[in-house]
DNA sequence: AATGAATTAATTGTGCACAATATTGGTGTG
DNA sequence: CACACCAATATTGTGCACAATTAATTCATT
């Protein structure tokens, strides 16, 4: 594997596993001196993470983990009701008993995760799940797009996610399973549906510390 | 605006004018020179540029514009099929004169311009309409997206597009804005979703040269 | 003691130099 | 003449040094 991404790698996990949590300054020479490589390399790492909405880059004042509006969580949660319950027509045509099985290992992970209270697996198990059932739909352009949306939701459940809960309970994800075994592809659809939905509506909204109080509009005119 | 940005602009709208065709190689000693920054800057541009699909980088060989598979050419087209229809709804809940009028204005310039056979120009307003269209659904995590695949696409049909056409014509574009004025969302939804099935049915595939010619199976044995 | 200016420190932005690598062309040998 | 090997060239990879900017601290003044 090549230098960068697995420092990418091991950065983008410590950001979705919230040991680097939102808003965390990312310093290059903390950082160069911790991977061993020059401030060159973490630029880049850093330039990469800033496009995918991991990292704030603020022109000479650095680069932070990104504390998401609530804005952008709702519309990232949009997002994937929008595309993934539509994944799973074409996802069905490919399903079979190997999958399943697969799957199925990924979610006892999980429930293990879940139990024994390991946070940072259980996003990225969480994650994973939803990831890896995306690119079973044949795109690949579409199965990165939610990789990526895969991945901002854990950011945005470390900021508003209710605590204990990483989103989806393991038992879901095997209720899924149980569906697609079956080849039951509206009620797939709709359960994916409303499996996502219930991940926003699970959020906690408007309870944290505005970043940018507005004094203009809160005391001006 | 920032050197940066501005560099990137241009190379985009250079590579989906079709100034830099696919497989243009892209020395950043030349480019270096061209925009009178260091190969630093242009480096970080070319990162960027390779993150979002315009531009492939091998190591120790450099950048080339990329050259879409035929497979990720359909890839691109299907998820813009998946993704642009769902977002009329969204889109009919703000939409007014004003924006109509906005978008006819549009039209009317990307009529003028195809007719003056000015491709380059043609291509940007396109991807424009689709993606300003976007914009307006409010989802600003989809409306980026689809702004990529938007661009990709017109990379896509400088490989594999019919030569004359750039993919919609214009008077298809104003059709959508009469239905959108009428209100009528189902017909809306269908009419998005035909005219990107017919940009991609119009695409020639098996055709254009392959990037990496297998002389092996081709001439060997 | 509080405020504001000025200095100091810390951090990022940018260009350059050298190392590492791939490609091309040439040379010699069988 | 074919082949392999070697050398030269061109291009990218990486680290470092210095400039520019921001943030923090100190100090002086009221």
């Amino acid at each position: 594997m090549s230098n960068d991404e697995n420092i990418y790698r091991q950065m983008l996990n410590a950001i979705v596993e919230h040991q680097l949590p939102p808003g965390a300054r990312l310093p290059e020479d903390r950082l160069s001196e911790a991977f061993g490589v020059s401030r060159t390399g973490i630029r880049k790492v850093l330039q990469r993470l800033a496009l995918e909405h991991f990292v704030i880059i603020e022109k000479n004042k650095g680069a932070q983990v990104n504390r998401p509006s609530e804005a952008e969580a709702l519309e990232v949660l949009d997002s994937r009701i929008l595309i993934e319950p539509q994944l799973i027509p074409a996802l069905l045509d490919h399903w079979n008993t190997e999958h399943s099985e697969r799957f199925r290992i990924m979610v006892t992970e999980e429930k293990r995760a879940e139990e024994a209270n390991q946070l940072a697996d259980s996003i990225q198990l969480t994650a994973r799940f939803h990831y890896e059932l995306a690119k079973l739909s044949g795109n690949q352009v579409l199965a990165s797009f939610v990789e990526q949306l895969c991945y901002r939701s854990s950011l945005i459940l470390a900021a508003y996610g209710t605590r204990g809960s990483v989103g989806c309970e393991c038992g879901d994800h095997s209720q899924l399973l149980d569906i697609l075994d079956q080849g039951r592809k509206d009620e797939a659809k709709t359960w994916m549906s409303h499996h996502l939905k219930h991940i926003k509506s699970s959020l906690i909204l408007e309870s944290k510390p505005e970043e940018n109080i507005d004094f203009q509009r809160l005391f001006g005119r």
